[in-house]
DNA sequence: ACTGGTATGAGAATGCGTTATCATGCCGAC
DNA sequence: GTCGGCATGATAACGCATTCTCATACCAGT
């Protein structure tokens, strides 16, 4: 069963004021803001359970570790800042995407990532 | 000083056969077609070497790892086999790429990921 | 061919993200 | 309020990619 506790609370909450993938540890210092004791095992643990019942979803972008952001989310892509490595939503996407593919190749899904430098970092 | 051995040779000559990004494991695999006592950690030297020299690029997908390829490719993008786990070029680029920056982010570079199943792998 | 010195290779060691351990805390049903 | 049991948190352990170690091999200049 799924207890309601204080710690996995903080962290759905830390989500839903965030519009932006969050790694473990950006987690737990938002989380440590609500629940100061809050661990990064606590952290794991609910981040997957959250993305195992289909309320958050993985990103995987490069630089390594997984990411999480709400799953009720459009499509969009990211923006990854070289300078503070946050990642920011990018709502708008390329048309045409289906049709790069080489032939022969079935597209079942696609990533698009942006670098340079966020509004904070310029 | 740079020395030319038979394990150099070899890397480079692999990455002149294939005309996709490979990884450490990949390259050692193909080169030990050719120098048979390869070790990885050559691999890794050499790897890491002609991408200080400017010979070979990293590309930085997601899945972990670091894959590279020849530097003096035209721009490109790549497309990930979920089923083979090999990566391939995709020649073409979505236009406007550019103009989906959010304002006030400054846009230094871009990676379009297509994910899905390789020719072989369909 | 000789020789100095760099490159190699096998395995140990490292770094980092993630997961397991287990005593303790706290949720929630009674 | 009491109590059973899952969740938590500090830390150890793990997996994996990458780098280090060092004795040996083999380029390259003579």
């Amino acid at each position: 069963m799924q207890r309601d506790t204080r710690q996995r609370t903080a962290i759905r909450r830390v989500f839903m004021s965030v519009e932006r993938p969050l790694t473990p540890d950006e987690v737990l210092e938002h989380g440590q803001r609500i629940v100061p004791s809050l661990g990064l095992a606590t952290v794991y643990r609910n981040v997957k359970a959250l993305a195992g019942e289909g309320w958050l979803s993985e990103v995987d972008l490069p630089g390594g570790g997984l990411r999480y952001e709400l799953a009720a989310r459009p499509h969009h892509h990211h923006f990854l800042c070289r300078c503070c490595d946050q990642v920011f939503d990018v709502h708008r996407c390329p048309d045409g995407v289906k049709e790069l593919a080489p032939e022969g190749f079935e597209i079942e899904g696609h990533e698009l990532i942006l670098f340079g430098r966020c509004a904070a970092c310029t």
